[in-house]
DNA sequence: ATAACGTAGATTGTATACAATATTCAATAT
DNA sequence: ATATTGAATATTGTATACAATCTACGTTAT
């Protein structure tokens, strides 16, 4: 009965929990931050990541490095040799325009789904970053912002899987999305688009909503194109 | 010169050249073994993989095998929780409902690229799987003919990411697709269906290939709906 | 001078060793 | 009898050690 009331009484901290089975190990750890190097472009498109490099930065050996490039490597981001090693993929102009056809088919697909599903407070959280993306005046944030608002649309469509899809074409061209709003005039023409989404969502229209969205991608890479081929 | 000689000596060999480069390390084998088993079904949804058991069935270390499971959790055929160890993923009914729409969509949009740019060599590699898969009295390697028929049908598209994301796609499902197979009528709807869609490729008809595609992804899923509901 | 070779050092892939955590089950308390 | 504890065992995560392979560069032969 002691112990009973012990475990009673720690009912009291029912919702407080966290699951420490979900922690992060080493190797999680070193592949978020690859990951996120990768995708911002702070980590080039060609580098090579040796494994002992990488290890002496974290502070640990080379086996949960190894780890994180297996998983790197299986999400697209790098690409090994055997014996060679490990190097950020590089991507021709086809495959970012493929990953973007990809992107344009399968986002306004979850977003018609999710604005069905959505909820008040989802709807604040998409208007939070909308704003906070609009009025950002440290470009560099930009492209958090904007996937956090597109997130936040997403996230009531209840489809994982469609999500880890789009999750990971949006990785591998992340740094292009981030180019394309700081290097061209990009972010007045998304904050509009933004705006324009948002309210189909608000008014709970989830066609017009996926409508504007798949305009949204497709014109910000046709804006991307044209930059890149003045290069 | 001599040396010059030998070499020359050994351009006769050209085309014969394998690039060692590739060659499959431990951790390469063992991941296309367990991927092989899990989306067979051989290794079942749900079912623990212990490192030390693995290690000894293949001879090696934990290593190799651990790196195997963290790229098969990438691509999530297998979860894991630390401290814990790896389970092959559960699939929700919502879940493999989710991954057929998703075939659905990119499956006619690969197929309407690749008839644009169909090689006779493809049409015949194509209509080879068809009637492999036509004739085969071994139920147990349908499921391999038609996944050779699709991915022939689809190669000359030149859209690598789209192959990957519906590569990922059947992976997952992959056990139900060879169920719906073997446990319903659905080979015998599936040789109709090849049929259609071949004739759709050999008339060059890109966009009919893709909704006859769809219209086969959707209808076997509708079986297998049916067949599952009904267990 | 140039091309092939060979060796030293660098880098990777895997085995072994050890530390951290989980699981099991007998012993104990209620 | 049931619930709880704690020690023994099992399993995982990572460090270290070593073997396989690659790379760079000086040496040799032509």
């Amino acid at each position: 009965m002691k112990l009973k009331r012990e475990f009673e009484v720690l009912e009291g901290l029912t919702g407080l929990g966290i699951d420490l089975a979900k922690t992060a190990s080493s190797s999680d750890i070193i592949y978020d931050a690859l990951r996120d190097g990768i995708i911002s472009g702070q980590i080039k498109a060609g580098e090579s990541l040796r494994q002992e490099h990488v290890a002496k930065l974290f502070n640990v050996s080379r086996i949960p490095v190894r780890e994180a490039l297996n998983r790197l490597e299986a999400q697209g981001l790098v690409q090994s040799l055997r014996y060679k090693g490990y190097v950020v993929s590089l991507l021709s102009p086809a495959d970012v325009e493929e990953i973007y056809e990809v992107r344009a088919t399968l986002e306004p697909m979850v977003i018609e789904k999710s604005v069905a599903m959505m909820t008040p407070e989802t709807l604040e959280e998409a208007r939070k970053y909308c704003e906070l993306f609009s009025s950002e005046t440290d470009s560099s944030k930009w492209g958090e912002w904007n996937r956090l608002f597109h997130g936040a649309l997403y996230k009531d469509a209840k489809r994982p899987f469609h999500l880890k899809l789009i999750g990971e074409a949006i990785d591998r061209v992340d740094s292009y999305i981030r180019a394309q709003l700081v290097l061209t005039n990009g972010m007045e023409k998304a904050r509009k688009e933004h705006l324009e989404i948002l309210a189909a969502c608000v008014e709970g229209d989830g066609e017009l909503a996926g409508k504007r969205t798949r305009k949204h991608i497709l014109g910000s890479y046709k804006v991307l194109r044209k930059y890149l081929d003045n290069q």
